[in-house]
DNA sequence: CGCGCTCTGTGCGCTACCCCACATGGCCGG
DNA sequence: CCGGCCATGTGGGGTAGCGCACAGAGCGCG
């Protein structure tokens, strides 16, 4: 029923294998390492103090996220926390009615699975692995006691929350006022500062589900934004080539989340 | 500009005295004493175990809030936090270029200004009051500091945050997928569960702002509902006459908001 | 008690997006 | 290297909601 294959499954440790097809490039802010998983990779890990990394240490498992896997869904209770390096996840309401959308993605700047510490153990959303790659696993009990023992975890997972609200918020209205252009061009941008490089391995259907419009209207946007030079795109693979464009042509909901993210998470910015 | 009277001030102290005009009908569980303001009228606050409310006393102060009154604007630093009694506020976000829609709306359930303990310190949403009434505030810095030194109040604030970012999400959902109808069912219901009585004063033009949609489209959906029997309505007046057949007609985000907020907040349901 | 502001009702053309159907073509696996 | 699957391109008809313009009517205020 879903486009995205219904991989299922919490409680599946991956390896370090790297999956996610990131294009070897001049990037040498993204530093990720495929071989050798490095915590240091995850935003929120990065900004804990030594004390905190080394308690964390132990009870963190690297795993490989593939394209599709679901994390975690709607009311089930939530078993580990993930924080992503190389991978990207989205946060997915789905309707009655079988429709879908996003309400927020999650990439190495943040954590899967905050209602761990705000207390519900579940969430009615969906969490699935909107690009493969890498990141790292807590389970749920370690990650409840870290938050209610120390004052600089919390801290950590609750700006980062804050700033994940923001970014919820901003996208109710986006779906409300904007066009699927500029939609298009959000979501582009908000991807692409999740990962490494330039380039998206994901197809025009899946960005619908995730704007929750029909694969006809990002198909239309794409060539509009192919056309204009902005990307260029194959089966299954976006190339963005003219980021600043690309941005000019997105809706303010982009700079605002964007600058919300800065904001709150100084020393990890979320983009490149 | 707004259609909403900006009275745009956060420290103005308000008098206890009551301006919502409430029907005073057969509302036992509603218990709001117009006269003397009762902090157990917010749901967080009653939730809280006595020797947090103990320490709390002393720093709540009553304040009536008016139709219209902003408690904080995008970007600026929050003082105070509001727990509305029968008041209830919107969270909007307003576009550049002027277009607004509701994220959430808070009332006697919860609490006006998470970004104090969530340590942003400020958020990009307005804070407005959609509906007249009372509530107690607090100083930014005595809530920062009750959220660090007591794990209760803690997990009371977290919990009820959770159940607004749910909110916020399904609003999200909402926004893209549900016609004007629907979403205006939705709206009544999450706006009667935060108030006694079956009335809302708040006039079309007012919804609109809050849907995001325009005040012509609230008219046509509101017509179909009064000659539904559903509700009845004159200037700025509301009464849902058959809540369970709006119910019926309002898309599921109703429902599922509800019912995160009672599994979160199960002592202090949000509905009568 | 009546003036006037504001709220509500209505019509009309327009656009973005939806639903459905089908053509083309790249790419993967055999 | 080739067949078939799946991603992408395209078109046509339908509709929800928008922008604008204006009419009527309730209600507060002088």
């Amino acid at each position: 029923m879903s486009p995205m294959s219904p991989t299922t499954s919490d409680d599946r440790p991956g390896t370090g294998t790297s999956s996610g097809a990131s294009s070897p490039s001049h990037d040498a802010l993204n530093a990720s390492k495929p071989g050798a998983p490095d915590p240091q990779g995850n935003g929120i890990i990065a900004s804990l103090p030594a004390a905190d990394l080394k308690r964390w240490e132990s009870h963190l498992e690297p795993v490989a996220m593939s394209l599709g896997q679901v994390l975690y869904e709607p009311g089930a209770t939530v078993n580990h926390a993930y924080f992503p390096t190389t991978a990207v996840v989205s946060l997915l309401y789905v309707t009655e009615s079988g429709a879908s959308a996003e309400v927020a993605a999650v990439g190495r700047e943040g954590i899967v699975g905050i209602s761990l510490f705000m207390g519900g153990g579940s969430t009615p959303s969906r969490a699935v692995v909107q690009s493969a790659g890498e990141g790292f696993r807590m389970p749920g009990a370690v990650l409840r006691e870290e938050f209610s023992q120390s004052g600089t975890v919390r801290l950590a997972l609750l700006k980062y929350t804050q700033a994940l609200i923001a970014q919820m918020a901003q996208i109710a209205v986006c779906n409300r006022h904007h066009t699927i252009d500029q939609q298009l061009c959000r979501w582009l941008l908000l991807s692409l500062d999740r990962r490494p490089g330039n380039e998206l391995i994901v197809t025009q259907e899946m960005i619908a589900h995730m704007l929750g419009v029909r694969r006809e209207g990002v198909t239309e946007a794409a060539l509009a934004l192919q056309r204009a030079g902005l990307i260029s795109y194959r089966r299954g693979h976006i190339t963005v080539l003219d980021r600043f464009a690309v941005e000019k042509r997105s809706c303010e909901c982009y700079g605002v989340v964007r600058a919300e993210y800065d904001r709150l998470l100084p020393d990890e910015p979320a983009g490149r």
